[in-house]
RNA sequence: GGGCUCGUAGCUCAGUCUGGUUAGAGCACCGGCCUUUUAAGCCGGGAGUCGGGGGUUCAAAUCCCCUCGAGCCCGCCA
């Protein structure tokens, strides 16, 4: 069984039957939403979508924690802006002033890339639940069973513990919007006294004062009891004994008496060959929109559905870049053919969680691999698709969205090409004879291959198969003709085989080019 | 110090929860494909004391205990 189906089992079991099952992911805005945090979304999307697959009604809401304090600085920001810590994110103008708030600065292009990848989670934002008011019976709760949650939280601290003058919530000054701002007492009714560093100071009424915030270790099973969450997929440094997910399950169950949810830690997620956690001052954050430019959706869903959450994710954007694409093509393939095979239910769930597209038959599969060279020697989508054609990687009738798919994959690969390929497989068709010393049997090779193929059209291996025959004639090695072929063309010593290479190029202009020597 | 994850073929991993035929896949490698495939061919092949030790069982990669090694997390950075 697919993972998501087993935590899907587990909800159920656990949780008993419900209407609807809420399964919830949840991220702070305060920088760039990376690679991470779309597992944090799509670990809980999948989930969601296992329930509904097995017949159950499911939620998905996705909590932006905009009303989290502003730490600290990160890197491209303004300096200038240690002035706005204290502020909540949803507060913190935007440093490129393009959206409302820095919140939203980074919240936008997240939400764009995981609608592109096929998820539309109900958007929440922490603050505006909190200016609305919904968390204010768990603030008096919170307040009104503070030593117990004193107790509870000292039990898991190692170093220093919290005092008896500790309250789970933060205020923001009304004054001057910032929670510098220190509680005095509660009077175990309505009032908590507080004053703020900026001189402001009142006895706040809580049933209206919706600038009182829990802080986080509250907050979250605060959140859970509040909305019913049954599901939340956490990282691995909320997930550790000790941490906030597990004082929140012990907080939900005893100071808002409800059932703990089900939780799950996945493992963080890197790029292949880098190293160590992921974060916006070292600068090595990969953006969803980053893997998006060079990779389909349905393949990107597929790297977090095949591995499990507990499993680290490297992604890779090398070579083994082309095997991920080959193995989803291998998996839709089996999804869509008829061959019983073993395990068909898990290839299927594969490919079900992660195709956005509905085919409802095997669409067109331009390998990425020939595409990635196909895209250096041409941008024309035409030439593309007559090329794929002829070569046999795609049927000679295309549907739209065949066609959709190949153009798509096409502007993919030649992203690609550009900005990850290793240089070993870039090439640039050169555009005018290149200056090289050629011995006579080189020149003379390329000129029996320039007469062959101006005669008649070969299949890559009768081509192939002729080139070698040319080179025992002459004789010269075999090698040696290859190597002449691929300085003549592109300046490299070798490059992609060469028959079908040659067929692929316009004949005309390689049979000028072998003839110029 | 506490905890988590991982350790299965040269490499990347599946299989472990629900113990059961000769432990699988991809890549790599080797061989063959009218003496012939540079990055896109087809067919075939070899390969693993399942980190080590002990236990439970008719039966252990799978469950339990111990141990070694790697990586990671630990008071709001997934």
């Amino acid at each position: 069984m697919h993972w998501a189906s087993t935590f899907a089992e587990r909800i159920i079991s656990e949780r008993g039957e419900k209407k609807e099952y809420v399964c919830e992911s949840g991220v702070t805005p305060s920088g760039f939403c990376h690679i991470g945090h779309f597992r944090e979304a799509i670990t809980t999307n999948l989930v969601a979508y296992a329930l509904k697959d097995m017949g159950f009604k499911s939620r998905h809401i996705h909590m932006w924690d905009d009303y989290d304090r502003f730490r600290k600085v990160p890197a491209n920001v303004p300096a200038s802006y240690s002035e706005y810590i204290g502020l909540p994110d949803c507060k913190v103008p935007d440093p490129d002033g393009c959206h409302s708030s820095f919140a939203d600065h980074f919240m936008e292009p997240f939400q764009i890339s995981l609608a592109d990848a096929g998820m539309k989670p109900d958007f929440l934002r922490a603050s505006e639940q909190y200016k609305n008011g919904i968390y204010r019976d768990n603030i008096k709760i919170s307040l009104d069973k503070k030593d117990r949650l004193i107790e509870l939280l000292n039990s898991q601290r190692g170093g220093e513990k919290l005092s008896l003058d500790w309250y789970p919530v933060s205020v923001y000054c009304p004054k001057c919007g910032k929670d510098q701002t220190k509680v005095t007492s509660y009077d175990g009714e309505y009032g908590l006294s507080y004053s703020c560093k900026c001189g402001f100071e009142e006895t706040a009424d809580i049933r209206k004062a919706n600038y009182v915030k829990l802080k986080w270790r509250v907050d979250w099973p605060s959140r859970w009891a509040e909305l019913g969450v049954d599901y939340e997929p956490y990282g691995k440094d909320h997930g550790t004994q000790g941490g906030s997910a597990d004082t929140g399950q012990k907080i939900i169950q005893e100071i808002f008496n409800k059932p703990p949810i089900i939780g799950v830690t996945y493992e963080f997620v890197s790029l292949k060959g880098a190293s160590g956690k992921m974060s916006s001052s070292k600068g090595n954050v990969v953006l969803p929109s980053d893997i998006l430019s060079v990779m389909e959706p349905d393949v990107l869903r597929y790297m977090f559905v095949k591995t499990k959450p507990s499993k680290e994710l490297k992604i890779a954007l090398d070579l083994d870049f082309l095997n991920v694409y080959d193995e989803f093509d291998r998996v839709e393939t089996t999804y869509f053919s008829e061959e019983e095979i073993e395990k068909r239910e898990k290839y299927d769930k594969l490919y079900e969680f992660s195709n956005i597209w509905g085919y409802k038959s095997l669409p067109a599969q331009p390998s990425f691999r020939f595409l990635s060279v196909i895209v250096q020697i041409t941008s024309d989508i035409d030439r593309i698709v007559k090329i794929l054609k002829k070569e046999g990687h795609i049927p000679k009738d295309l549907s739209e969205t065949d066609l959709e798919r190949i153009k798509t994959r096409a502007k993919l690969a030649a992203n690609w090409v550009k900005l990850y390929a290793p240089d070993m497989i870039k090439f640039e068709l050169l555009d005018t004879p290149p200056e090289v010393e050629l011995t006579v049997e080189q020149k003379e090779g390329l000129k029996v291959i320039s007469d062959l193929i101006q005669g008649e059209d070969l299949t890559d291996v009768e081509l192939h198969n002729r080139i070698y025959e040319i080179a025992t004639n002459l004789p010269i090695e075999p090698k040696k003709l290859f190597e002449a072929i691929y300085r003549v063309l592109i300046g490299k010593e070798s490059g992609p085989k060469a028959a079908a290479f040659i067929n692929v190029l316009e004949k005309d202009f390689v049979v000028k080019r072998f003839r110029s020597y």
